[in-house]
DNA sequence: GACAAAAACCGACTAAAAGTCGAAAATATA
DNA sequence: TATATTTTCGACTTTTAGTCGGTTTTTGTC
């Protein structure tokens, strides 16, 4: 009663890795049955659909996403660099750009958008929690504090991800971001040096 | 020589229709050229491809649009009010919403998403102009305003059209557009009002 | 170890849909 | 009328998701 286990994970992991290489719409069935050396039927027996393989990988990379931002907020940074290192731990991991840059490219828009969507619920709770301790502490001064996390999210991955955006975009962003939260101005410049440095 | 533009538009139309009605997705080449009484080939003698087909729909979507947006904003409204008219203006029309809901639909995702972007696109200049204005009376006091804009835009799209929003929501998006533009607090208040009033 | 039940696997088959193509019909042009 | 151009036709190909009845393998039980 474990091979099916093994099996299953087997072939999320080449779902995943066909999907974030040559996109979702361009990976068919038959394609990762090859890969996994097995029968349509068995793929079947796994999985009730294509896209509920999709949910399922999906759910894999949120799952490890959300581990890493966790750690994060148990860290003692201060909480301005806690929040915005979570935001940047979301963004999809080098690997899952780069290659053939498939996650951003249009055929795979509803990979990404429903990795968005479902990153976005599970990350508010977290930075909601980060933010209400820096406004215990002075930092941020706000209300509807889950609220005004959303957006922030919305922002920065609609800026960050889809366009190429420019130093005036960082610029307003920088701006935005303390203003929502109530902070200091200029209190989170410091975001400037982590977009401009580490993009190797 | 002007058949053919007529047999095109009718085509645009009815797939237009369909895709919102029952999305693009669930639409087939079939669908529409049962509907429209010709065959395949008389279809693909106008269109590339089902997608070219989609691209173009929404061209006349957005067109219409930024025509009504475009009317607004040589309106004599105070800016403010300016501003707010053409976001709502660029929502998608009741038409377009309720019938079955399709735009929203999760098996929407890509048409929904090229529209919002393109809309975009189309709409960042006309509100910078209107945003431009607004500094010149001294409303507002900003830099950097299409980036501003198009930050505004992304949040009321996400927000308005993908959850179902809070008065929570609308407070907080009240308070960050008016920090976004520079806008004196509470002085775009009238908000609530155009959201809680029109849903009929 | 035998054996039955459950789990895992197989692959030919179906169905739906996008897109092709060569030829026919309609229309314009000379 | 003859010819060229535009428009239309529909059978055909290809691709892909998903089904199904049957077979093999694994597992628990006596």
């Amino acid at each position: 009663m474990k091979k099916g286990e093994r099996r299953k994970q087997e072939l999320l992991d080449i779902a995943y890795r066909m999907f974030i290489t040559r996109g979702y719409e361009n990976t068919s069935i038959d394609d990762i049955i090859a890969e996994a050396g097995i029968a349509k039927g068995t793929y079947y027996y796994y999985f009730q659909s294509k896209e509920q393989t999709l949910e399922e990988v999906i759910g894999m990379m949120i799952e490890k996403e959300i581990e890493a931002a966790g750690s994060i907020l148990d860290s003692p940074l201060p909480v301005p660099q806690k929040i915005v290192a979570i935001i940047a731990s979301i963004r999809p991991a080098p690997e899952e750009q780069t290659i053939e840059g498939a996650l951003m490219q249009p055929e795979n828009i509803i990979m990404h958008q429903k990795i968005k969507r479902r990153l976005i619920e599970k990350v508010v709770p977290l930075l909601t929690k980060a933010a209400e301790e820096g406004v215990e502490q002075g930092i941020f001064s706000c209300d509807n504090i889950p609220e005004r996390i959303r957006m922030m999210l919305v922002i920065s991955n609609e800026i960050f991800d889809n366009y190429s955006f420019t130093d005036r975009d960082i610029d307003v962003f920088i701006d935005i971001t303390e203003k929502i939260l109530g902070a200091k101005s200029h209190s989170m410049d410091f975001i400037r040096q982590l977009i401009n440095a580490p993009s190797v």
